[in-house]
DNA sequence: GTATCAATTGAACGATGTCTAATAAATCAA
DNA sequence: TTGATTTATTAGACATCGTTCAATTGATAC
């Protein structure tokens, strides 16, 4: 065949990630496959190569959108969140932290699972997406801190946002179940909570 | 050939679940293959399947003996550690968590890239070797809450172990690195004493 | 209308997990 | 000791995977 004229380069592009992150939500990520995906946009394995270079290159893309998504989600959270509390807003973020990971499990975990060679340097615009993110966080941890104590908001979100992803973590891959523990989101929050209240007060 | 004599099924079994761990801490999940492990011990890939059933069952073996591996790093780091001192203990249980996970990064990491069908139940001696680990680290955690506060042991333990956790995790896939942090391990030492510290005083 | 070019294809390759019939060795019977 | 039975082990077949590439097809330019 070789439909020239079905799809631009930019519409295949879209139509593959589209399908692609679907495929990645139905059968997660140990059952992900390339050709998979090739049958369901009705192109051959050999194009998705030509577009996306690699199986690598291809998740990179998957993740790359799902991280899009995540931060939309988390600024939409936090734009319905009040101006005026720090705190709630900072509690609003990590709900939706939770929520985005437990409505899409699939591609959630697949940001975690899916690593490239150890050689392979992370791309620009996918740290760039990382980045993105955490700034988020950043900026509402930052609020939450006396004006004095405002600089050590960067170390601090990075340091809540691993806090808060182990016990996303745990809750999604039944760690927390096993344990016994049912009330994931409130145990995250509750740490965080601490952790703002320490920062208020004490050290110079 | 049907060497039956060389190996009893025990020697067989320890013998390929050392090499398996051996060709996992060499070549990560992402590239680990029962076949390989086959070759390693000399004997062919269906004798793997008579041991194990699967490569799934393969893997939980393998993850069990790490978990009972990292047990024991656990524990014999809390004996070196100062009877009379809960804070010192505590810090010297994390700075255990994260020595192993870093001297084996790949065994360490396949606890939770690997994981079973979603059908599948966990086996029961996997589950309770994780439940020797986390009961490791409610009883010190135990002991480092006044005595009026100890039923708390066990949620605030599995909040603490999702945090280090996270840190871990973080430190050792690059997201840290990537975000500038460089002290990991300071970080999950002071969320955990802030919360031992909250946990000390306020509410009834 | 023909030649050039680029996108698309599908067959081939090696490797993987999984299964099964054949084979070898060990055990037991006579 | 010999023969029959059981059991461990093997090698091959199968479907699928990521990857590559020569051939083909459609569009474009002359």
């Amino acid at each position: 065949m070789g439909r020239r004229s079905d799809h631009t380069r930019p519409q295949l592009s879209e139509l593959i990630l589209r399908e692609g992150q679907a495929h990645l939500a139905q059968v997660g990520f140990a059952a992900f496959s390339a050709r998979e995906v090739a049958k369901r946009v009705g192109y051959s394995i050999g194009t998705l190569y030509n577009v996306f270079g690699s199986y690598d290159g291809l998740m990179l893309a998957i993740n790359g959108r799902t991280l899009t998504d995540w931060h939309d989600a988390l600024a939409a959270a936090l734009q319905a969140a009040p101006l005026d509390d720090p705190q709630a807003r900072l509690h609003a973020a990590i709900r939706a932290y939770f929520d985005f990971a437990t409505a899409n499990r699939h591609v959630w975990t697949a940001l975690y699972d899916f690593r490239l060679p150890p050689d392979a340097p992370m791309p620009a615009d996918y740290a760039a997406k990382l980045a993105g993110l955490t700034g988020l966080v950043v900026a509402e941890v930052a609020a939450a801190l006396p004006p004095a104590r405002r600089d050590a908001a960067p170390a601090l979100a990075r340091s809540l946002l691993a806090c808060v992803h182990g016990h996303c973590f745990f809750a999604l891959n039944g760690t927390f179940a096993l344990l016994g523990e049912d009330d994931p989101l409130g145990a995250a929050l509750a740490r965080v909570a601490e952790a703002i209240a320490a920062a208020q007060g004490p050290a110079a």
